[in-house]
DNA sequence: TCTGGGGTCCTAGGACCC
DNA sequence: TCTGGGGTCCTAGGACCC
């Protein structure tokens, strides 16, 4: 493989060890390597608890992982149960994001996630050290001084081998660093035989390659790219660059996408039957959802809705539900999204006992002004506007909970008990 | 596994147009 | 009309990530 075509630039992938729970330990006064403590969803629509994240030594002494449920946590009262704060541990990424700004320009900084950055450092690495793991000892002593979090680092020479670096090797590394370099990917990468374990590999793909008799990242690396793409298609041509631990995309890939879409679902608190009580929570996320893209003043071009049934005892590997997704006129109206949503439902439901229900809004446009409907009465459609706005001020200024729909407060609705929700956990104080 | 929640991207077939 | 070719839009569905 001849890489001098190939960009060769430093990458770090910078992620925090265990965040949310690293974090609540250091609210504590605890060090978050030897806390035992796990942070757990109250989120109760399921009735059972789910562990959002779990500190290195709950990991290590009782076996607890990331999505552990609450029923598999043992009972023990030297592990610490505590609630998520995410709008704290949002202000603690913001206070991360500022240090790193320190070392690259902000066009070099990519926020990946709540506990991942990317930080391109081409242009600056000569600035802050000899090595690559030099700048990046650095920087997690930066952190780890200013604010009690210990870091992972990947280094690579592209996105995508600091992303593989950061997973499959600084995780492992007692300085938590790793590095990928085109000349020790083979050694560092190829061994490797659970495939699921590399990054954008899912189960699915895992099991079809190896129907396919690849076993390895160097089985990956050695197939026939051109047969490989005829059979999966441009995932193919992806995962054999991959295998090489190429990154012709550059961000595409490990680039947080902007938003396209706006969605919400929810887990009901029980199979739900009755078609009011149904279309009741439709409403209510379509409200939701619509609110939420209105504040970035926006409208949709295109609505989908999602129904999850009822699991029917069959051991069924995929979910049954219904999916569908219908283009309309451009709107941010609530009520004429909410409108095609329960036309969308009763067209396609049929009886089926629902545990899952989500809503979607994409083909997003800067919404200007009010688009009157030719068909519609123009007082009306003006009025209903006009509500909308006034109901999302109030919510901005007095919290999700300040207006909610009558409805809401019959049988079924759900609205008042997630509103102060983030993320579907617990927010932890009463804005966000 | 008997249900967490919010996202994006890719593929394929049908409808429709010129 | 035993039958062209290229393109776009729409919808459904599959897969993956944090």
């Amino acid at each position: 493989m001849d890489y001098s075509q190939e960009p060769h630039g430093m990458f770090l992938m910078i992620d925090n060890k265990s965040f949310y729970a690293s974090v609540e330990s250091v609210e504590r006064g605890l060090n978050p390597l030897k806390s035992v403590l796990i942070v757990m969803s109250e989120a109760d629509n399921t009735g059972s608890g789910l562990v959002l994240a779990a500190s290195p030594m709950a990991k290590k002494l009782f076996g607890i992982s990331n999505v552990s449920r609450q029923y598999e946590v043992p009972h023990d009262e030297n592990i610490l149960v505590v609630p998520p704060r995410m709008n704290l541990y949002i202000q603690k990424n913001l206070a991360i994001n500022k240090i790193f700004r320190e070392y690259v320009a902000d066009a070099d900084l990519f926020p990946y996630s709540i506990d991942e950055s990317i930080l391109d450092m081409t242009k600056s690495r000569r600035l802050f050290g000899k090595t690559p793991e030099a700048v990046a000892r650095r920087i997690q002593l930066r952190i780890r001084t200013e604010l009690g979090l210990y870091t992972t680092v990947g280094i690579g020479e592209n996105p995508v081998q600091a992303k593989l670096a950061l997973d499959l090797q600084a995780k492992h590394d007692h300085e938590l660093i790793g590095r990928l370099t085109y000349e020790n990917f083979p050694e560092a990468i190829w061994p490797i035989t659970n495939l699921e374990k590399v990054w954008s590999i899912g189960h699915r793909t895992a099991a079809h390659l190896q129907r396919l008799g690849i076993h390895s990242m160097g089985d990956l690396a050695h197939v026939n790219p051109y047969e490989l793409r005829q059979e999966m298609g441009m995932i193919g041509a992806q995962l054999f660059a991959l295998a090489w631990g190429i990154d012709r995309s550059k961000f595409h890939q490990v680039r947080p996408p902007k938003e396209k879409s706006w969605s919400n679902s929810q887990v009901l608190p029980r199979d739900y039957k009755v078609q009011s009580e149904i279309e009741l929570v439709l409403r209510e996320i379509g409200q939701q959802t619509t609110s939420r893209m209105r504040h970035h003043r926006q409208q949709a071009g295109c609505i989908s809705l999602y129904v999850g049934f009822a699991w029917d005892g069959q051991a069924d590997d995929g979910r049954s539900g219904l999916h569908r997704t219908r283009r309309i006129d451009p709107t941010d109206n609530a009520q004429t999204i909410i409108r095609e949503l329960v036309t969308l439902f009763r067209e396609n439901w049929e009886g089926q006992p629902v545990r899952n229900i989500g809503v979607g809004l994409s083909r997003l446009s800067q919404s200007t002004n009010l688009q009157l409907n030719l068909f519609q009465n123009p007082q009306r459609q003006i009025k209903d506007d006009r509500f909308d706005r006034v109901i999302d001020e109030l919510r901005d200024r007095f919290g999700k909970t300040a207006v909610i729909p009558a409805s809401s407060l019959m049988k079924g609705g759900t609205m008042l008990r997630r509103a102060s929700l983030v993320g579907g956990h617990n927010g932890g104080n009463s804005f966000d």
